[in-house]
DNA sequence: CATATGTCCTGAGAGC
DNA sequence: TGCTCTCAGGACATAT
């Protein structure tokens, strides 16, 4: 589940590494079935070994570790990975380790379910891959009529439609509800439907809430499985108006309670009083 | 082009 | 109690 909060919550938590030269990588040895390394770990480690880390990014739900001569090494956690500078929650379950010279000394991937992926890319393939035909502008960035421009067409529920990466980079399941929420907007709307004062209103609250979040150092959910870089919970989850909450009251009308309904095989979680469709 | 659906994976929790 | 089953949702491949 981390979204754009926890995955700059991982990049904060590791920036120490900035100018530290990398001293080692290695694939760690796990019992479970081992996930992907892309090229290979030993193209990563003759193209990383020795060489100083320019700066730690964020693209979308990624970590960027960018090298001195714009290799960048990614960490795309997908749904249970986390970047730890140390304390992972289980042993068994850490698949990656960096070593650095000096700042933090080292740097792990950990992942229990390993859908996530760790994949090196030149300045061209970086700049390829993430175009903004395949990846949309960062979620902190948008303002309501760059909305309105990307989704004004659109015939899908806005709640399906923001959890497009092609089109907004970075919110993800939990965050497009407690937007939607937040903005008064009902998750079925239709994209088409929806007006440019309405559009103002769900950029202003993406960036209110995404920096929240934030601040707050991401979500845990009951599962407990994201975890900061220091491996501490997160905040925010305390902060939820509407995620998982189906049944209890909305917290800005009080008595409607909270309906949950499957959008695009996934749960989405809205006040029907609160949220009307137009 | 836009949109919809199936897939990967593990462990928590439900139900019997 | 212990087994089997379902579900959670990141990104992407493939289908319509």
């Amino acid at each position: 589940m981390p979204e754009l909060p926890e995955v700059e919550t991982m990049r904060r938590g590791i920036l120490a590494i900035e100018g530290a030269e990398i001293t080692s990588v290695e694939k760690v040895r796990c019992s479970r079935k081992p996930i992907s390394i892309l090229p290979n770990m030993a193209t990563i480690r003759r193209r990383l070994t020795g060489k100083k880390v320019k700066a730690v990014g964020r693209i979308g739900k990624r970590v960027v570790i960018q090298m001195e001569n714009d290799d960048r090494l990614l960490f795309e956690p997908r749904m249970t990975g986390l970047v730890l500078v140390a304390d992972p929650p289980s042993q068994e379950h850490v698949r990656f380790r960096m070593e650095f010279s000096l700042g933090e000394k080292e740097v792990l991937y950990w992942d229990r379910r390993g859908l996530g992926l760790i994949y090196l890319l030149n300045p061209q393939q970086y700049q390829d891959r993430f175009s903004l035909e395949n990846l949309g502008p960062d979620a902190l960035d948008v303002t309501g009529p760059l909305l309105k421009s990307i989704f004004g067409k659109a015939r899908r529920p806005i709640k399906v439609a923001l959890l497009d990466q092609k089109k907004v980079a970075g919110i993800g399941n939990l965050y497009a509800s407690e937007i939607l929420h937040v903005a008064g907007i009902h998750p079925a709307q239709r994209c088409d439907r929806i007006t440019l004062k309405q559009w103002n209103l769900i950029a202003q609250t993406t960036i209110d809430i995404l920096q929240t979040a934030i601040t707050h150092e991401g979500s845990t959910l009951s599962d407990g499985t994201y975890r900061n870089a220091l491996n501490d919970p997160g905040g925010y989850q305390n902060m939820h108006r509407v995620y998982d909450k189906e049944g209890q009251g909305c917290p800005l009308c009080i008595q409607t309670k909270i309906t949950r309904i499957v959008q695009a095989q996934r749960s989405t979680f809205f006040c029907k009083t609160c949220q009307k469709r137009r």
